[in-house]
DNA sequence: ATACTTACTGACTCTCAGGTCAGTAACAGG
DNA sequence: CCTGTTACTGACCTGAGAGTCAGTAAGTAT
């Protein structure tokens, strides 16, 4: 009884070939990565890909609104369900978190964000609405909820969350382009919070 | 006399060519932009680009090349000549100078390093030996110089240069993404800058 | 078993853009 | 002028890869 040459699995074959999208984008990048590729990857044909996919930009619009959202949910759940004063939850669960993303998929997501988001609008939309904002915003709560508590002091910082992910950014892409070590980024973001919480700590300027 | 279809400028030609590549590069990114886009906006024909160019890749690398070293170069030159106390150079002319990159064709590089700069090992390698090392160091040179002077104490800070010019990659990234107004990312680098000053002339914690 | 549906294959087409090159015309020197 | 050199043109070639579709075989219902 021979083997057979494949199985249907209708219900897996979307995220298998995300997931397969996301690897090759990883190393090759957008433009390179050939659909075959894609599908030699997921173990499938390359017409199976475009039964499931209309485009091959479709594909992308899949890979970048799949790996990211997710996480995002999950750190703003926390936040909203955390007891802790807001200096332990920086220093914490909020450090533990952006720690790992240098190492995640996000970072691809990023850099496939970064080299390609102006062709696509739409989808610079979605992750606006969907990532940055949410993500700005609940930082922003969290840092106001630290005024209101006394925590913290009144601060040109408290309304830039900006500055608590931007060594997220930094690091993603300095360590894809350079390789540069988890320890140098994770030094990065460690310094940068700290620099940042003892600024809003301190006595007014 | 009819005018003449065209003029004989082999000198001018390779500039015109890039800086019409990176145009182009600008609103397209590198692998949707069309060499004969690029022959165009230098308003020539496209066989002439190949005669100055042997590739598509070589035009890339001519960009990324000619567009940001003669910045550092201009930067590195003033900190090596300047009188000022460190602190005063950092609030004078090193902030009007990294304000000015997120609107300069700086950031259209760095995007382009993001996006295509890992099939361009050499690229990379060139890029942290000329723009980016130099860089760190000239700033942590600067750093250490206000501690020796006094001005600044000693602090993970001084050794993390990174975080003096992490506002600016940032913002550029910020800006091309979603048209952050000038008036927000002008905020961001200089609240930063504000936080670090800040924390190196503190008291050791 | 048998008939039927449909997930899946892979060889094919067709467009498009990188790269070439034979020819042309601008300028230089005599 | 005329003649030689070469910067420059643009029609052409070619490979590559996105997208198609007729056919095949895995599963399912009877």
């Amino acid at each position: 009884m021979p083997e057979p040459r494949f199985h249907r699995r209708k219900e897996d074959r979307p995220q298998e070939i995300t997931e397969a999208a996301l690897a090759a984008f990883a190393e090759k990048g957008y433009a390179a990565t050939r659909v075959e590729e894609v599908a030699r990857r997921a173990g499938v044909s390359k017409g199976l890909v475009y039964l499931y996919f209309k485009t091959k930009e479709e594909i992308f619009k899949a890979v970048i609104r799949s790996f990211v959202v997710p996480r995002i949910d999950a750190l703003i759940a926390v936040i909203d369900r955390s007891e802790m004063s807001s200096e332990e939850f920086l220093r914490g669960p909020f450090l533990e978190f952006v720690k790992t993303l240098p190492n995640s998929p996000v970072s691809v997501v990023v850099r496939l964000m970064i080299a390609e988001g102006h062709r696509h609008p739409d989808l610079l939309q979605f992750y606006w609405d969907n990532v940055v904002s949410r993500g700005l915003g609940a930082i922003r709560e969290l840092l106001e909820r630290g005024v209101k508590a006394g925590e913290f002091r009144q601060s040109a910082v408290i309304e830039l969350p900006h500055l608590f992910i931007m060594p997220v950014v930094f690091s993603m892409i300095f360590r894809m382009l350079f390789n540069a070590p988890s320890a140098e980024t994770d030094k990065i973001i460690e310094t940068q919070l700290e620099v940042l919480i003892g600024h809003i700590q301190g006595a007014p300027s």
